[in-house]
DNA sequence: AACGAAACCTGCGCGC
DNA sequence: TGCGCGCAGGTTTCGT
């Protein structure tokens, strides 16, 4: 479920619950979560306070006594509060019970999320972190151009590449390039600078949008936490093929690009 | 360096 | 109803 705006929704929801809670116990179901010894894992985080849970790009970061714990949702990843007593569902695999004795379970069919777990003097300068670039309201026009124009990748792609600029996935993409105008397969060195920055200033919106109406809800029947994102209301071509352009009428397409599913206004887009 | 395909997983919707 | 295929809000890896 997780771009920009899902995490950030999903990371002031549990900062809200979870601030001051300390982990009793750990139980993890699918060790392949955890990209350490599950033992040392274990042992290394209980007892341990969340003193603050903080994002960059689609990682959330619960700063603990000691480490910080880099959670990232990838596909499917989901958290819910419960208490001890419910049982542990199918797609549960990894439950953090508190000494209040609420619980916060990782749900996660797919199973492609990652838990890392590093020193707080170091978690920033080692991967994942480490690679993660700025998110768009952090990029100047000025060096986002220049890391473009040296590349010959599609500017679709460049959106998505979390080491060039974070927080953006399929879906916002998509928003971002229909509201530049730009046709998603145009590569990134023939971009103007004033493409650039009308890229970065629609990006910024797109995703401030949808933080505020709490991201976007598609797909998932049940939403973490109780959180239903608003934003799906707000798409202008995501997940809208063969439905007329919002601006011109004109019926929106499909496409691949970069091996993602892309939606785009033929007559709009250039 | 760039591209495509495959991998990591599971479930759902679609056409036959 | 059942089966096979394609697809899914992400990222890495591997071969060309």
């Amino acid at each position: 479920m997780p771009e920009l705006p899902e995490v950030e929704t999903v990371r002031r929801t549990l900062k809200e619950v979870l601030m001051s809670k300390t982990i009793k116990r750990v139980s993890l179901f699918y060790p392949k979560l955890v990209q350490h010894d599950p033992q040392w894992f274990s042992n290394q985080i209980c007892h341990q306070t969340i003193r603050d849970i903080k994002r960059k790009g689609k990682h959330l970061i619960f700063i603990l006594d000691h480490d910080a714990m880099l959670i990232h949702l990838r596909m499917e990843g989901k958290f819910f509060i419960k208490d001890d007593s419910c049982p542990i569902l199918k797609h549960e695999h990894i439950v953090f019970t508190f000494e209040s004795g609420q619980e916060l379970r990782y749900h996660d069919v797919r199973k492609f999320g990652t838990i890392h777990l590093h020193a707080l003097e170091n978690y920033e300068s080692i991967p994942p972190l480490s690679k993660i670039a700025p998110e768009p309201k952090d990029i100047d026009v000025q060096s986002f151009y220049q890391l473009l124009v040296k590349k010959q990748i599609t500017i679709k792609q460049a959106l998505l590449d979390q080491t060039l600029i974070s927080g953006l996935g399929n879906i916002y993409v998509d928003e971002t390039l229909f509201k530049s105008r730009i046709h998603p397969t145009r590569k990134t060195n023939q971009l103007s600078y004033e493409e650039v920055k009308i890229i970065l200033k629609s990006a910024n919106e797109v995703l401030q949008k949808a933080v505020e109406l709490g991201g976007t809800t598609i797909r998932s029947y049940t939403s973490s936490l109780g959180v239903t994102g608003r934003f799906q209301n707000q798409l202008h071509v995501h997940m809208k093929k063969g439905e007329p352009c919002p601006i011109c009428q004109t019926p929106i397409i499909k496409m691949k690009v970069g091996g993602r599913g892309t939606y785009v206004c033929p007559e709009c887009q250039t």
